[in-house]
DNA sequence: CATAGTTGCTTGAACGAGCAACTGCCTACT
DNA sequence: AGTAGGCAGTTGCTCGTTCAAGCAACTATG
């Protein structure tokens, strides 16, 4: 970053001027949106939704902290607090790790899981309304390969 | 949002579900990484390289609050704020608007004029590797279209 | 076994966003 | 003219981020 090459330095094209402005969309308002569109249809945010579904995936509906903050895309402090809110909500509980004592699991309750069922169906259509609905016609599998890589340099440095 | 339809409600196709997963490293990972390089290349953050870039190119170099906030994906709330940061570092000033008292201009000073002209070149290539990189070979004008649809609902209702 | 260092998580402070409530000016209607 | 309503912008509170500090428990070394 600090020897930005020539080559890098190249400006835009106008295609790729245009893509860089409309990101702007996916990047901004795409999030707002459809927490948006969840807190008004279910009141559940976007952030506690994502930490019960990651939940509810894994092996005995529970995570450590740090595997779960990764999953979220959220900071470790910030999934303390997340937890913190679910736990007065009953959505979830915190149990010691049995084989490393300084660790912590989040455990989905059956309250949760009765929360995360009520909400999935406002989660799905909004990602699909908002969302899904303007790639159709891309090759998708391409597409999830390019998303994955963004925000990551990747290459050669 | 308050009636899912039953063809709203569909399940994600495998394909879709990766999509979906890899959306958040763009909603999440990505406008982080880009603010990340700029500020440790520049100490300019995104936001405000967004407004002074917005700035820079409207005729006089000045915009109505309310335009250069949804010109940047803000919050009229965040734009406030962000200006005043600006203002303190000299680098845009207000004024009253001539033809609505109540509206005011953001105006860029001759200093972030050449404080925009020195980060240009960390932002082009922070957007270059962590973006664009990532999605040769699609149709980008295709793309930048289905970009500026997301977030919204754009169909009959 | 003791002690030093590391790791997992929580907590606090400072800061940047968003929304919602508020102020102040403009406009339009009676 | 006067008043009702709407729009522009600012301010208060919440949530999330980073950073730093702290504690408890693990590991490795003497």
């Amino acid at each position: 970053m600090s020897d930005p090459s020539a080559e890098a330095l190249q400006p835009l094209t106008p295609d790729e001027e245009a893509l860089v402005r409309a990101l702007g969309h996916v990047m901004y308002v795409l999030p707002r949106t459809i927490d948006a569109d969840m807190v008004n249809d279910r009141q559940l945010p976007l952030t506690e939704y994502t930490a019960l579904m990651n939940l509810s995936e894994a092996p005995g509906r529970r995570m450590r902290m740090n595997e779960l903050a990764s999953a979220c895309h959220l900071s470790l402090s910030g999934m303390t607090r997340t937890i913190i809110r679910l736990e007065t909500q009953g959505l979830v509980k915190r149990e010691r790790c049995e084989e490393d004592a300084r660790g912590w699991n989040a455990v989905l309750t059956d309250a949760g899981f009765a929360r995360l069922e009520e909400s999935w169906p406002s989660h799905l259509a909004a990602v699909r309304r908002r969302f899904l609905q303007h790639f159709e016609g891309f090759d998708l599998a391409q597409l999830a390969r390019a998303f994955r890589g963004a925000g990551t340099a990747e290459t050669t440095d």
